[in-house]
RNA sequence: GCCGCAUUCGUCUAGAGGCCCAGGACACCGCCCUCUCAAGGCGGAGAUCACCGGUUCGAAUCCGGUAUGCGGUACCA
């Protein structure tokens, strides 16, 4: 049943790239918005000006994007004007709305101006605590008269704006943890909803937006749980409708703290650069607080919108697993189209070149032929280089200890790499497949009294430089007959010159 | 400290009173496949359902308490 009526949002602050947890915020909402046919707003909470930057928006906007995570409302390009009924969407371009909201709780007595100094605050603080009591603001400011605040501003002083608390409970039903009560009494005392610098704070521009925007569920993480009756009070005191809220659990460190910087890779650009795709990022992040209830695993996006209930995310906090995250993305992988793999194979394999990892940026053809041996071969498209950069060198220098056999010696080794280069060499330009190699060289195996596999670990060494590469004979097929036999030249010269 | 939230295999989870001496997945171990590495198949190990009481013929599932963990407690978001 579509519900054109349902309106969310995700309210990323350009602080920092985009970080998982925000990813996963954004997901969930735009599974609950096209689950339901509702609207998916994108807002950016810019307030904090000395942290906020435009490098930071692009981050976010890019890597949301790069999740298809597409939003109906927002600013579609980092820096560039927003579409969308309740334009703008950036908070600092929103100011006049929040100095006419703090004027209306500042007329109705609802808020008041503070003068109180950062010293005071920090003195009273320290009183508190020494005491045993929880900090709260003490009300210094709160019963000021109209006489001694023109004093103060006579002295030059300016205020911050705060808003009365008063007393009493307030409750809210919260769509995954339930029923949920806060005494007004431990909040902390009335809260600063404009700085004195006239900037206005996010639990005060929060809640004008969410209004603004017709925000009718406010899914986010559950660190805002606690912040939830400060933002009921305002939408209150503003005289809005209380939106539903849903606290999604958090994403935890391995130690289960909240997930961080300083314990966890938690930029998405991280996991892009690394070579993980959309659709298992998307996949896994959505599995975690969440679940079909069926033994479905691997799903698309488009499969998660029809499955997802918001009502069925779970209320425990969620360790990040990357070990899951590569094991989904293999999967994923090993799902595209050789073109689309191909397509997305090209940036990694040119950071290769950039790096000097690799000397020459092999064709479409090349890859393609490549596909079948490599698909299944790669946890992550950085992992290309590792898999197949022996490919794209001009030569590889096989270290000679790895180049013997377990079993075998150096001279044997010589003599089989020798034997191996004779019977390739009669394999012609024409047939150089690797139907019409491997037959050849097991014989000679056999005739040798060899283990295939020691004859064939000898030339794989010598040919690719590693002992993990794809099968060997589609290996020395996709070198070409002059580069094998280039390369078992040489590792021949290295063994018999060590 | 105060307030709030949470708690099923190492991890992600299934489970909404009997179908559960708890199922799946990742990771781990073994076997098969096999030229290496993967992928794939099969199998194994792994949870006294945090603990203690209660309700009930019967509890992972309901109630109470305890413990532990986490989150919030800013003129950050």
């Amino acid at each position: 049943m579509p519900d054109p009526i349902t309106r969310v949002r995700i309210a990323p602050s350009p602080t920092g790239p985009l970080h998982i947890g925000t990813a996963r915020t954004a997901l969930f909402n735009y599974l609950h918005a096209r689950h339901v046919g509702g609207t998916f707003i994108l807002r950016l909470e810019d307030t904090d000006v000395t942290r906020s930057t435009l490098e930071f928006e692009k981050d976010i906007l890019d890597g949301l994007h790069w999740l298809g995570l597409a939003w109906d409302e927002g600013p579609e390009v980092a820096g560039e004007p927003a579409r969308g009924p309740h334009a703008p969407y950036r908070q600092m371009e929103r100011l006049p709305t929040y100095a006419a909201a703090a004027q209306r709780l500042l007329a109705d007595g609802l808020a008041y101006p503070c003068y109180c100094t950062p010293e005071e605050l920090d003195a009273d603080r320290k009183a508190q605590e020494a005491a045993r009591q929880p900090p709260r603001y003490v009300g210094r400011c709160a019963k000021l008269t109209p006489e001694e605040r023109l004093a103060r501003e006579a002295e030059g002083r300016r205020g911050a704006l705060r808003f009365r608390v008063g007393e009493g409970l307030v409750a809210f039903d919260d769509i995954v943890r339930g029923h949920v009560e806060f005494d007004v009494s431990n909040l902390g005392g009335d809260f600063v909803i404009v700085r004195a610098d006239g900037n206005p704070l996010y639990h005060f521009t929060v809640v004008v937006d969410d209004a603004a925007m017709e925000v009718t569920d406010v899914i986010r993480g559950e660190d805002h749980l606690s912040n939830t009756p400060k933002h009921i009070l305002l939408f209150r005191a503003l005289g809005y409708d209380v939106p539903r809220f849903a606290h999604l659990p958090l994403i935890l460190n391995p130690d289960r703290t909240k997930m961080s910087k300083r314990k966890s890779q938690t930029a998405i650009d991280a996991y892009i650069n690394e070579g993980f795709i959309p659709e298992a990022l998307v996949n896994y992040l959505a599995l975690l607080g969440w679940s079909t209830g069926t033994e479905e695993e691997v799903l698309s996006l488009d499969e998660i919108v029809e499955r997802f209930d918001i009502g069925e995310v779970h209320k425990g906090g969620a360790v990040f697993d990357r070990e899951r995250l590569e094991w989904l993305n293999g999967q994923w992988i090993r799902r595209l189209s050789a073109d689309d793999l191909i397509d997305r194979l090209r940036p990694f394999i040119g950071k290769e070149l950039d790096a000097g990892l690799i000397e020459q940026m092999p064709s479409d053809e090349e890859l393609r032929a490549l596909l079948p041996v490599i698909q299944e071969r790669l946890p992550t498209l950085g992992a290309i280089g590792d898999l197949a950069g022996f490919l794209w060198v001009a030569d590889v220098d096989p270290d000679p200890a790895v180049l013997v056999p377990k079993r075998w010696d150096a001279p044997t080794t010589i003599e089989g790499l020798g034997a191996a280069r004779a019977t390739i060499a009669t394999v012609g330009d024409v047939v150089f497949e690797a139907d019409e190699l491997e037959p050849p060289l097991r014989a000679l195996a056999e005739a040798r009294g060899w283990k295939a596999g020691d004859l064939f670990m000898a030339i794989r060494v010598a040919v690719t430089g590693r002992t993990a590469t794809p099968p060997l004979f589609d290996t020395l097929v996709a070198l070409g007959r002059d580069r094998t036999l280039a390369r078992l030249d040489r590792a021949i010269a290295v063994l018999a010159g060590s």
